[in-house]
DNA sequence: CAACCGAAAGTTGTTGACAACATACCAACG
DNA sequence: CGTTGGTATGTTGTCAACAACTTTCGGTTG
């Protein structure tokens, strides 16, 4: 019916409910779509040209990973995460990458992760000689991601991909202010406890890694809402 | 078009894609619904009398869970658990249950928690008492969900409640022989040092609790696939 | 003037039909 | 006899229209 969208067809090796969903999920965890706005499925739809089928399984599988809040017959709205939730992110990440350390050293796959996760160290002592933040940033979660793959557990990998995306969501747009100097430096020092098989080493350093990252966003947050605090200003 | 359905049309307070949802679930972890078997949307939509929409969104969610998987353009499929994804289950579990203990102890809600998990252990003994295997077990997976839920973080509740489905499914219908006698007596011990606030023995005592029951799930597997051999087909 | 009732608008939930894809089968050919 | 090609079938993927629900806004009533 669409004839200049007939020459573009392209093949469906993807679905476009997986295409939605993939472009959905960026603009959410880049901020354009910004917390507490509600999504439109006859919107959404005609934004990409598609019928709200897709765009509503779309939704579903965000729902699903907590990148989105549906309320029955309401809407789905982008979530707004409070400084209690950016604690429960970390809950959760330390929960699952503790799990992973020790599962890496107790299968003693320690020698094939530290190949992987140095690469990324490497990547982002570069990214951070170049006070490119944003790769900084990216290659810190790249790593986060390698050091759960390197688990060889399924479940871990799953539920780890949904919390990696909330981090991102809470993560937002980083700056230069949120760069820590001994940052880069924590991540060596976890693969080179787990390369000497100190699993309390690595997982003592895993923890102060998380309680700095919290630290550092519920601090942010707190100097945001100063900054916006209209009181009576912007009311729409 | 089902004509005794329609006195039963009720408000759908509930959508009838949740409704399905449940229902598949209950299914697939009660093992009426075989692994290895294809779901086939239009069948499962005329045998719950609603249309393909409903059928797909509980499908997907169902995969998402891990309940399910799905092959593109080929269909939804019941898992076939591997000794290696029971092994894996039980990694993610202690993960979770793990960081659960942690923050109950951390957070001081051991006195709380301890009211409603003792609950479920009394309610254990009494079943055992009883002989009766299938409450013995229920009550079992409700002592961890109860665990979970204690700790107070929303993203350890949430990957939990998918995995103890996953242990519901690997469980299938628990026998005698499953019976360990001091499995009830962990759980009081799990309790006991918690309460105790001696985090680190709360927590072995939960991985010797994982490791029998993996141990004694592998076990069963291996005389099971003795047992039936034949392979024989469910061929419709 | 306040509180309540009812229609209107906009949303999600559901449906049945159509299109694309993957597979299995069967015939024709080398 | 093995292989190749086309076709038939059953599956999922997508669509546009319809129905139900929630909220909002306006009028009516006390």
């Amino acid at each position: 019916m669409n004839p200049e969208a007939a020459s573009v067809v392209t093949i469906p090796r993807a679905t476009f409910a997986s295409i939605v969903t993939e472009r959905l999920r960026a603009s959410i965890v880049d901020g354009s779509l910004k917390p507490g706005s509600q999504l439109s499925e006859v919107e959404l739809a005609t934004s990409f040209g598609v019928s709200r089928g897709p765009v509503r399984e779309a939704l579903q599988r965000l729902v699903q990973e907590g990148l989105l809040q549906s309320e029955a017959h309401r809407g789905v709205f982008v979530p707004v995460l409070t400084d209690e939730d950016v604690r429960d992110v970390y809950v959760a990440r330390e929960a699952l990458e503790s799990a992973a350390i020790r599962s890496i050293i107790a299968g003693e796959r320690t020698v094939a992760a530290s190949e992987s996760l140095d690469r990324f160290v490497t990547l982002m002592e570069q990214a951070e000689a170049a006070e490119d933040w944003e790769a900084v940033g990216n290659f810190d979660l790249e790593f986060h991601v390698a050091l759960v793959d390197a688990s060889a557990s399924d479940r871990l990998k799953r539920m780890f991909s949904t919390v990696i995306s909330e981090t991102r969501l809470c993560l937002g747009v980083l700056t230069a202010d949120d760069a820590r100097d001994d940052l880069v430096q924590e991540h060596r020092l976890i693969c080179a406890a787990m390369k000497e098989g100190e699993t309390e080493k690595a997982l003592a350093v895993l923890k102060k890694h998380f309680d700095d990252a919290v630290a550092t966003l519920s601090n942010r947050s707190r100097t945001d809402a100063a900054a916006v605090d209209g009181r009576g200003g912007p009311h729409e």
